[in-house]
DNA sequence: AGGTTATAGTTTGATATCAAACTATGTGGC
DNA sequence: GCCACATAGTTTGATATCAAACTATAACCT
């Protein structure tokens, strides 16, 4: 876990003196907070994803290869918001552990299709548990109240921000 | 820019068809639309930092710094919620183009004192209105109704999960 | 004082990422 | 058919990051 920022300062006679961090418009300011929270969270989901043995950031690429069988390599890296050229190094894993099946289209040769063979599936359950508990920790900490107005904001920005 | 998600697919006639992208649990759950929204909105900032020439990184250290002059590299670490380890070019790279002037403290040896160089108030001068605009698009995205409210959330999520 | 333990910062090795150059394939104009 | 251009995926080079090992100082205990 990460420490929380503190300042301490030695006095005279070494006496330790407790100071906080001055945020100045940092603190206010939404670009830095967000990264603040996105980091947190992930951090989080990372040592729980961890515990399993999977890395974080396949729960996204399966479960959107389960969802959208044949989808090409191009198609997932937008749907994931991650360049083409990431994916290729992840999809290679997920092959070489029997996770993701991988064909060459007929119609069009330089396409692949990207399928979840069962012990995908397997794994993908086992994620998806682990992330609804993730979830329900984050559902705790914003309230059921704002839950659905806080979500609408994120992806309003994720879609709007040029 | 990043592209939106969306598949083409082609039909016999090889006629393009759209297909969208399923999400499924992706789509309500909070921590992949933070990862989304965070991702967003640090590019958009990133491309306006590098109209005036500076990395988006810089503008939290340089802001942390000038706010708390004589910080030590540990903890501005951790305010900025970054490994003392990655700070060190980081911190190398504005000592060299002199923003950044560090000091050796005499009570204790280890340490270094930073501060921000006229020069750096100069850069984080420009690096502030950057940020500022940036904001402006951001809360216009998210509504002066909802901006407070949503601001709290952002920090008790980094600061309450685990 | 001397030895043990803690702390500040750096170095090193691993990982994830992007962007640009590249290869192979496909499309369209003529 | 041929040539220009577009597209899918890979390779390569750069950057940012973390974690663990390391160096140097300092603090603590007896």
């Amino acid at each position: 876990m990460r420490k929380v920022s503190g300042r301490v300062r030695r006095g005279k006679n070494g006496e330790a003196i407790a100071e906080s961090i001055r945020f100045g418009p940092l603190e206010y300011w939404v670009g830095f907070n967000l990264r603040m929270a996105q980091e947190h969270a992930f951090e989080a989901f990372s040592r729980r994803s961890q515990e399993i043995g999977e890395s974080p950031g396949r729960f996204a690429t399966l479960t959107l290869i389960a969802r959208n069988p044949g989808i090409s390599q191009t198609e997932l890296s937008h749907a994931n918001g991650r360049d083409k050229s990431s994916l290729t190094p992840v999809v290679e894993d997920l092959v070489r552990r029997g996770l993701v099946e991988r064909k060459r289209m007929r119609e069009d040769r330089r396409t692949y299709r990207l399928n979840v063979t069962p012990a995908g599936k397997k794994a993908l359950t086992m994620l998806t548990r682990c992330a609804r508990r993730h979830e329900r920790v984050l559902d705790g900490i914003i309230g059921q109240r704002d839950r659905k107005r806080f979500l609408q904001i994120l992806k309003k920005i994720a879609a709007e921000i040029e």
